[in-house]
DNA sequence: CTGTTAGCGCGTTCAC
DNA sequence: GTGAACGCGCTAACAG
């Protein structure tokens, strides 16, 4: 394996120079650098990573935090980092939390210890003091609205969106609406009940506790979900709920027991999956990909703390 | 950020000795070693990541390559990957090829320029002889049967575990049986069609080129198939389904159109994931997590070359 | 524009 | 048992 050396000596000229060309900075005349080039495809010579890495004190590693990595919502928000990542040449490392706090911490200890050099967190679960005591090792991205705090943040308004879908689902006679979400901590899931109980005072109505389903993650949890409904004495007629997954899940229960939808539950998804337009489900189209995408940029840039707000787009479909 | 020399310094030895403890070796004295150990404590030091990477010529860097990573096999198969290497401080590198050839061997030039120390390849597309152009630069891992290779393999029978599922949808009656897969091509697809020939001369039964059904990996392909189902004079009355994911989707259409699983179609899934539980759908297991745990194992070993036979399990449920 | 040289932080001979 | 010194391959002042 020749090294940069090598291919400085073959081209007659100094490590400098060659680090120059292949770092396209100016100051090289046009027959060194052609010298350059022609001594690097002469050798196949590829640059040492690790030394690059040294050199340069980064380690073009970026974390990527997720409580599962194989539920799509994640899925597509990993893509949308790793396209975009890959193009800077930057890999990805995985933290599978498990909604585990300590395992987020370890996420945060390693962009402290430069092992890192961003850290994006998809669903964060520590408090924020714990964040702050790490901003000043490297930029940290979140996927929540975090405007008014010390790190940057591409979000959706959850606030925004799920008043959307409630009122969409009121006009459309509705009254005894529930909802169904993952976990009912977290920023996002908390502006979510923030916009709950503000509807029901809105237009008067009680909260009935039992309106709402927690730990509905995936295609699975809808099971558990139709179980209940059906024995409880006056079900909500109909349901917002929080992935797409989940929605496609209660939906193939409910043809199951021959329970019909819109008429008997209407079902509202989110995040316009494939599984939502193949099963005509009413749903909330997240761009997720794009998200990615942007929360890549932000995590790149170490200097300025932005906050991007991405508008989402109902889909109106067979199931409201 | 405190480095070697400081600790060294702190605990009044020399860096040697410092390295030492680090990496457990032998012939430092008690004292010595309590004494860095404090050092190390009091000063909440961290390697240099990159600077042992440098020494030691390694990246401590895994690639996996993976047509997708949002299909449940792969994020499964991942998963298990991840763990046994999180145990070893390795981390990996995802390459989602999109079944495109060039970005697999981007992976592997990634391996001849030791930016990463070993590579996992999920399903391969390329040629054997890129494959062997490539193996000494380091451990390339298969999932597929590569007994007879110069590459180190864990992988299922294919040919047996169809066989045995279409076995026993012959036992319970069924002549006309179909199968959908994802692409033709491929090392495990195509022990799978020589399986299905087989059974076909063995029980004399006519291969049917339209009761092969293409490009089925997702949830949403299931409507592709049932829809063509619909349309066949003469269809199928049992189908094996090389993903549960297809299967589930198959199966919601089938309902969605009356169509009685299993009296009218029979449906035999693969993997054992969730939804197949929850769908009551008959599978054959197929132990993922367990096939990345010895995936990564066999990549640590750059010695040996073998070969993991992984047994699958046919579970009997509602849909045959 | 170009080259010399000093690190980057750690692993590893080798002499003591 | 121990430590001085060199090397890993590259980047980035700095001097010219």
């Amino acid at each position: 394996m020749a090294n940069i050396k090598d291919i400085a000596k073959m081209a007659g000229v100094s490590v400098t120079t060659v680090s120059r060309v292949l770092n396209n900075q100016p100051y090289v005349s046009a027959e060194k650098k052609d010298a350059v080039r022609r001594a690097i495809e002469n050798s196949n010579y590829q640059p040492n990573i690790n030394a690059v890495h040294l050199s340069r004190g980064k380690t073009f590693l970026i974390g990527v935090v997720v409580p599962f990595s194989n539920h799509p919502y994640f899925g597509l928000l990993i893509e949308g980092i790793a396209n975009e990542a890959l193009k800077n040449n930057y890999k990805l490392v995985l933290f599978q939390t498990n909604y585990e706090e300590s395992r987020e911490i370890e996420a945060l200890t390693m962009l402290k210890y430069k092992q890192i050099d961003a850290l994006i967190i998809c669903s964060r679960i520590c408090e924020w003091d714990i964040i702050n005591d790490h901003v000043s090792y490297g930029p940290i991205i979140l996927c929540e609205d975090a405007r008014g705090r010390k790190v940057s943040s591409t979000f959706i308004d959850h606030y925004k969106s799920f008043s959307k879908a409630l009122e969409y689902l009121y006009q459309r006679g509705h009254k005894k609406i529930g909802y169904c979400i993952g976990r009912r901590t977290g920023a996002n899931s908390q502006q979510r009940e923030t916009a709950y109980k503000d509807f029901l005072m809105k237009f008067n109505e009680r909260l009935e506790e039992n309106f709402i389903f927690l730990e509905c993650f995936n295609f699975e949890d809808g099971e558990r979900v139709v179980e209940r409904l059906i024995n409880m004495s006056n079900p909500p007629s109909a349901l917002l709920v929080s992935s797409d997954q989940v929605a496609a899940g209660i939906l193939t229960c409910c043809k199951e027991l021959n329970i019909l939808v819109p008429d008997e539950l209407a079902l509202m998804g989110f995040d316009n999956q494939p599984i939502a337009k193949i099963m005509n489900i009413t749903t909330l189209e997240v761009p997720l990909i794009e998200i990615g995408r942007r929360l890549y940029i932000q995590a790149m840039d170490n200097t300025t703390i932005s906050h991007d707000e991405i508008q989402v787009k109902l889909i109106e479909r067979l199931t409201v």
